[in-house]
DNA sequence: CTGAAAGCGCTTACAG
DNA sequence: CTGAAAGCGCTTACAG
């Protein structure tokens, strides 16, 4: 078989033209008159030529190649219970290389564990020229993979925003994230319509609770519902909506925990939003225990979301890989766009809403 | 940044020597004298250098990357809940790529949905000289992928055995299992010696269930448990253990109807063993639903069985990700080695007993 | 629109 | 053990 392995000499010779006719063919299609093309495209298929990346890699010095990182989700020495925290990002992987196909680039893979520098991994990843660009997950502002990068002109993109850093830092690199607060904002809004009035939300930790601008993933999706929440019902009669909401740790304790409160506090809410599915199964599993019937909603549209059957909010991770390479490489064409800093991409169009899936 | 790259031959120059001194003390260290090596790497370290792997790739022919799909996790039309079915795909990506790593290669990612044609994307990433060879999961004798790599000599390697083949059909390509017999068997030690006698077992429905020549996950699984029982148990007093198992669907739902029949029928049933953690996760639903107290067992170890608190078994993905690349490149070195259908591989090392973790 | 030449940065023969 | 030459298979200038 590697004997018989068509090159593009053995195509060009088949079809009787040059050999850049044929790379011609392959990269500007435009150029080559149609019957030329034509011609070629019959040689091609004849000896089933397909041409070796290498070689083009390294005469074009360009990989059209990106590389994302792959982490483990075992269970130890996580904060939170790590009980669906790896499905986002295991999805985001697949979205990202099923995209990445559609656009003709190859996405490599690489890990880093805890206490590894990850600089030097992608100072190897570029220097061996096997990569364009990168995608990274939670950047934040201190992020040192951010500098280098950065500084370098390396393209790269990140999932997540980097949360509390200044306006100006947030629009210094590309990024693309999910609407978190019109996610519990939508959920709010189907409960009310369902006819309930006392809804409840069970979220994370946050540092400025009282905030409307949020600085984190808590903030945001609290902010959701008690926009919301204060927007839809009777403003006068009742308390705070803050006093219809705990906020806690990423397990499912924290969140039996919190919902025990919450329902001891309030005996009339007949519903509530939360920030994940892992709270939203802990909340599931207190109202049980409670023999109360309340619904709960949560956010991931994880599987535990669909086995237990409540409703939660799909990230469209398809779209948000869709759009990444977008912001990577241009509306369409198959290489990434080196960077121009002078052509800001307009933010609003990078944060998406999820979609809620009522169950 | 990239007019100051150093190539081989700037190396060379800073060092001394000739272009392929440099090659050779980064291919062939022993040929080298150590001085000039020292010479070398000095300049090496000096100038920044990494080789241009597409430039490597091209000449030797040798890509020393392999290919693994990665799939979606997105809970829609499975059969299965999925509630944690992705969890072993994933953590074996994750240690696939974290041992190829140590070992000099790298990773390409490709995906293939159902109805999509995966031999096609082979051929592809073959044809583009991209990849040496491949890492396929669960493959079976009517596989097409195996035909056609065997067919091409080309280097794989499957995570799973071809259940119900022929033992000539198993040993004509090398795999990669988990002993599920001995995980179970492990489980129902584990349970007997805290005391139990009297241990039920929740499985997947299996078409062979009283053979002793397991012929599916699930009559492994379930084959682990059986023997073991029946050897610990009083065997004159009791009833068959088949009669203390309960064989259904990979769901929650399935799960606790089983639960439910088989602590009907056997009220005394003081510990239970199952084939999944969504299986033991149903029997500790319904267990708890019941107001009994009886501890259950699962497979996989994955977070779920840590954050609902039963034993597990650990299927030491680790180990199997650096077997699968020893039986790929050999013991050591960093290619992957052409295929020797001489050269037979030990059969019984390759399957894995896995972990138990007591909780 | 098509063609002959150069060269991307390595490794692999082959000499010494 | 080290060196000068050839060449992997493409794409990219540059001519026509």
């Amino acid at each position: 078989m590697d004997k018989t392995r068509a090159s593009i000499v053995s195509v060009a010779r088949e079809a009787g033209v040059s050999l850049q006719t044929v790379s011609n063919v392959l990269n500007f299609p435009e150029r080559v008159k149609p019957e030329t093309t034509k011609k070629v495209l019959a040689a091609i298929e004849k000896l089933n030529y397909t041409p070796n990346l290498s070689a083009r890699r390294l005469r074009s010095k360009k990989s059209s190649s990106i590389a994302v990182r792959v982490d483990s989700n075992a269970p130890v020495g996580k904060g939170s219970d790590g009980l669906y925290s790896g499905y986002i990002q295991d999805e985001f992987v697949y979205e990202l290389v099923r995209a990445s196909e559609i656009r003709g680039i190859k996405v490599f893979t690489y890990t880093c564990d805890p206490g590894e520098n990850e600089v030097d991994k992608l100072t190897k990843l570029i220097n061996s020229r096997d990569v364009d660009g990168f995608l990274l997950t939670s950047t934040v502002e201190a992020d040192p993979r951010l500098k280098y990068l950065i500084d370098r002109n390396v393209p790269f993109l990140s999932f997540g925003r980097p949360w509390g850093s200044s306006a100006e830092f947030a629009s210094s690199y590309p990024w693309v994230d999910v609407d978190g607060a019109s996610g519990t904002r939508d959920a709010t809004k189907m409960f009310w319509k369902l006819g309930h009035r006392t809804i409840g939300f069970l979220g994370w930790r946050t540092t400025n609770p009282s905030s409307t601008k949020p600085k984190s993933v808590a903030d945001d999706r609290l902010l959701g519902w008690s926009q919301t929440y204060a927007e839809l019902r009777d403003s006068k009669a009742k308390k705070s909506p803050r006093d219809y909401c705990e906020l806690g740790d990423e397990t499912i304790a924290s969140a039996r925990a919190s919902a025990a409160r919450l329902l001891s506090r309030h005996p009339d809410i007949d519903a509530i939003v939360c920030a994940s599915d892992t709270l939203a199964l802990g909340a599931q599993m207190e109202i049980a225990s409670l023999k109360k019937n309340i619904p709960v909603s949560g956010f991931d549209n994880s599987p535990t979301s669909k086995v237990f059957n409540f409703s939660s909010l799909d990230q469209n991770i398809s779209e948000i890989a869709s759009l990444a390479l977008k912001v990577l490489m241009g509306d369409e064409g198959n290489s990434i766009r080196k960077i121009d800093s002078s052509k800001q991409i307009a933010e609003p169009n990078l944060i998406i809403p999820p979609r809620l899936v009522v169950r």
